[in-house]
DNA sequence: GTGAAAGCGCTAACAG
DNA sequence: CTGTTAGCGCTTTCAC
């Protein structure tokens, strides 16, 4: 811990000393790092070696002073022990890197108000937010709105008029999950709910339910549970250890079915023999052979580049007509349901499908 | 969206708008901002009536131009598919958001320069750094003791003399689990080594290996996996299918543990009968009664909470002069390795564990 | 294509 | 305790 280097630390440089050292005005030099401004090329290959030489980098905070873009866009995110939220902010961050963008975290736990998020994004002066978090106040977004911060809404749709959605293919992978188990010769089909009044667990029941009635099969039983961990254990074990129990049921996502996956086990139930669980969203470790659970995917890379499309879409000032971008998903089939004694096939990178139609 | 409202949307309010409507001066409510700056009350609630009215909030980017701090600190992660960095990146967010200061992300993946990364923390100008991503260079530890940048390195020491570690119980906790394998009476010991020159791995199997030879054993088998999951599963099937098949298994970390759970499983054999496995991290998943991971702990709210504190220290201008923060773990005994027949105990908790001296 | 000058929103000396 | 003043580092008209 040099006590004596800090001291002297050296000041980052200006555009005032690049301006000194190439022998232009600092005019030039901000021109030279601004996109599409005209500079001799022959003064800017002067500033910037000298800038070279300094390690300049224009501050931030003063040029957005000016431009009004700080270049940093916050995203909102509750459920980071649902390995699918790291792994799309991930993505989303990988992404908005090479445009110059990077992410502000919020951890939200979903009950907050939103008056202080939103003082604390006119604070920072984000460009942008992205919100995947669960339950925000729909008042959020009128404030959003006001202020002129462009929104995107990952897997949360809201009644609110402003922001655009991106979000997974929810009712088409309830349908196709509901198909498979029906084809699966179930009888007696369930759904482990996530938190009410969100719009992924709901549409997905809704295609789910859709498609077994389609197939003149009972309406599912609906258990709420929530989209925590432990609340699915403790709702899944109710279920299963209660009178009526499901021999198909399907989780509003991974993170639940891993739980309901647990709870089956616990209780004797083999997955895939005795009891079908599915699951919804095909994150990473949902492959692995102990747990392989069979599920419908949502595809991380697709998501985070259509958020990140749209987001600087938004950025750029030009006003997105479609509110709603949905990104198709797939039937993955593994372990944990009963597999249909025909149409399961493999997909070109290996993993297995299912095909409603064939022989 | 209404392209009208955008059109016409609010102005955030500035310092010189409160003033206005307050009747007092800019520097009164820039004072009445800032903390322990002497406001007669009286003013310092006209002005936060005026604040509140137009929901004012000081422009930090203006803020920063002065004071040289930008409230932001940057946290560079590379697995975040393994759930000990999201969940440890959640606890330092929570910590630090009450203090005012926000994350910002930076994604890497080790290979990369430290030359770009640097620019980009002085470009956003960033209060600090944390570095919980693997191989970092140490240059990028030099500069940034030129630049003044204050950095905490979470389970990365380095030979560089700059920045501050916060490390968890590496040597101790290698060598507990050596003490408990050896206790249920294995032969044959291995380790399934984390990225080569990562201190956390290299310090594991230290405490490994001194347990291992102070209980009179041989030393452990090395296999040089790396931290990824892909790579621990291809490195646990080449051990455990090899001729010298180890019948103690120690896994750099509970990512890799997983993978080579996978592997033995896929091969017949049952862990924590066959074959003993276990990892380090105590990550919430090896909990799940599937996986049931005999594990040592990282306790990630400690660990975070050091971070923070060591954190706040060093941006204080406190120069710390202890260089590296360890904080303790424990054994957690779960069902993946064999059990000493004497010593099992269960803490407070409800996490079993071991105690070498019982009868 | 370039430089001079003004100003983004804020804080920090400095007098009062 | 308060207001006035200067200036943080940058971009951006505006003349040239």
């Amino acid at each position: 811990m040099s006590d004596d280097q800090r001291r002297i630390r050296t000041k980052a440089a200006t555009s005032f000393d690049v301006a000194r050292l190439a022998g232009v005005s600092r005019s030039a030099v901000s021109r030279t790092f601004t996109q599409g401004a005209s500079v001799a090329p022959e003064t800017r290959s002067r500033v910037m070696e000298a800038a070279k030489a300094l390690r300049y980098r224009p501050n931030l905070a003063a040029r957005s002073l000016i431009t009004r873009r700080s270049m940093i866009v916050a995203i909102a995110v509750s459920h980071l022990d649902n390995q699918f939220y790291p792994a799309i902010v991930q993505r989303i961050s990988e992404q908005l890197a090479p445009l110059g963008y990077r992410l502000l975290l919020y951890v939200t736990h979903g009950e907050e108000s939103h008056e202080p998020l939103l003082g604390e994004l006119r604070h920072f002066g984000v460009d942008a937010l992205i919100l995947a978090s669960r339950g925000f106040a729909p008042e959020l977004l009128a404030e959003c709105d006001l202020a002129g911060l462009p929104v995107v809404m990952l897997n949360n749709a809201s009644p609110a008029s402003h922001g655009v959605m991106v979000v997974g293919d929810n009712y088409r992978g309830g349908a196709a999950l509901a198909r498979f188990l029906i084809a699966g010769e179930h009888r007696r089909f369930a759904y482990l709910a996530g938190d009410r009044g969100v719009s992924s667990s709901e549409e997905r029941l809704a295609g789910y339910a859709a498609a077994l009635a389609e197939g003149g099969r009972d309406a599912p039983l609906v258990v709420d549970a929530g989209f925590e961990f432990e609340r699915a254990f403790a709702a899944a074990s109710d279920v299963l250890r209660g009178p009526a129990r499901p021999d198909a049921l399907f989780c509003a996502n991974d993170n639940m079915a891993f739980a309901a996956l647990q709870v089956a086990r616990q209780n004797g139930l083999a997955p895939g023999r005795d009891i079908s669980i599915v699951g919804f969203d095909n994150v990473a470790i949902s492959g692995w052979p102990d747990l392989a659970l069979t599920t419908y995917s949502q595809p991380v890379d697709a998501l985070g580049a259509k958020v990140v499309e749209v987001l600087v879409a938004l950025m750029a000032g030009k006003a997105d007509d479609t509110t709603e971008h949905r990104v198709p998903g797939r039937l993955v089939v593994r372990d944990t349901a009963r597999q249909p004694a025909h149409g399961i096939f493999t997909y070109a990178d290996g993993e297995r499908g299912w095909h409603p139609g064939a022989p």
